[in-house]
DNA sequence: GTTGATTTCATACTTTAGGGTGACAACCTT
DNA sequence: AAGGTTGTCACCCTAAAGTATGAAATCAAC
């Protein structure tokens, strides 16, 4: 009776956490065979699995937890959709990048070939819709936001 | 005496070579199920009591990595060591991460009930040590050098 | 109680950043 | 051709940031 669902329940999980299941069965495998050699105590062999598969869960809970805390990695859909939710243009993300670099607005003039007064311009703009008063500000929030790569 | 070298087995294997491990044991539940038929009452239980404390164990796992996982810590020795090393004193950490939190220097100067004028003296010597020109490639360098928490 | 390090503050000045407005042009769409 | 979007730039002005220099006040330590 409980076989069919064990069948339900991996085809829904996937093959992400077939290497605990694997294991999983695995382990009572061998348990179900030096158990059987032992027929009497029951409740301590019981005991034993549930402690045995309570350590096993912890440490494969740990492992699972640990890749999902990797710092860097920006995935593009969220980043895109966050840019098209705060109406980002193309332009104001070059200008949101460099001054994220910490360029002063003259360089980032420079840097894309255009006038002092239309980073400005742009950064009015980037103020409104991320908004901040700042530039220091507007970098921190697209830090938060996941706009741009953070150095460290 | 197979118990600590099924450990050992499943420390090697990992997580990677799982999905076959669990295909595997599939196969041999099912040729087991279709060859006895019925399993006997105790292998269910077994399995069963594996299942659940395993799965508890998981999430006894995954609560106790949570506060682990806090947002990118940073090791208190390498940040003193980094701190003597550029000769940062402790108000100029105080404004550096007001700083780094985007307040401007006169919100600065009101939380910590300073004098504008001090608060860009101490920007001056930041600014000398940590070898930056402006504000915002301070706040930068300071996350490089894992001074402050980064936001995101 | 003098020394040295740290912190605080001032004055004067230059540079950069930011706010508000208007305008022009290229481009795409209808 | 008319209208909307995006990008560019200008002018004027205020606010903030940054530079340079000097000088007290505080505090720990010798």
């Amino acid at each position: 009776m409980s076989y069919p669902s064990i069948f339900v329940l991996m085809w829904r999980i996937g093959l992400r956490y077939g290497g605990l299941m694997g294991v999983l069965m695995l382990v009572y495998i061998v348990l179900e065979w030096s158990w059987v050699a032992i027929p009497d105590e029951r409740s301590i062999a019981l005991f034993g699995v549930a402690l045995l598969f309570t350590s096993f869960g912890v440490w494969g809970g740990l492992k699972l937890s640990k890749p999902r805390s990797n710092p860097s990695s920006i995935p593009e859909t969220d980043k895109r959709t966050i840019i098209k939710q705060l109406d980002l243009r193309p332009r104001e993300m070059e200008i949101l990048e460099q001054m994220s670099a910490g360029l002063s607005n003259q360089e980032i003039a420079d840097n894309l070939h255009l006038s002092l007064n239309t980073i400005k311009t742009h950064n009015q703009n980037l103020f409104v819709k991320l908004d901040v008063k700042r530039r220091t500000q507007a970098v921190n929030k697209a830090r938060e936001l996941g706009l741009i790569e953070s150095s460290h």
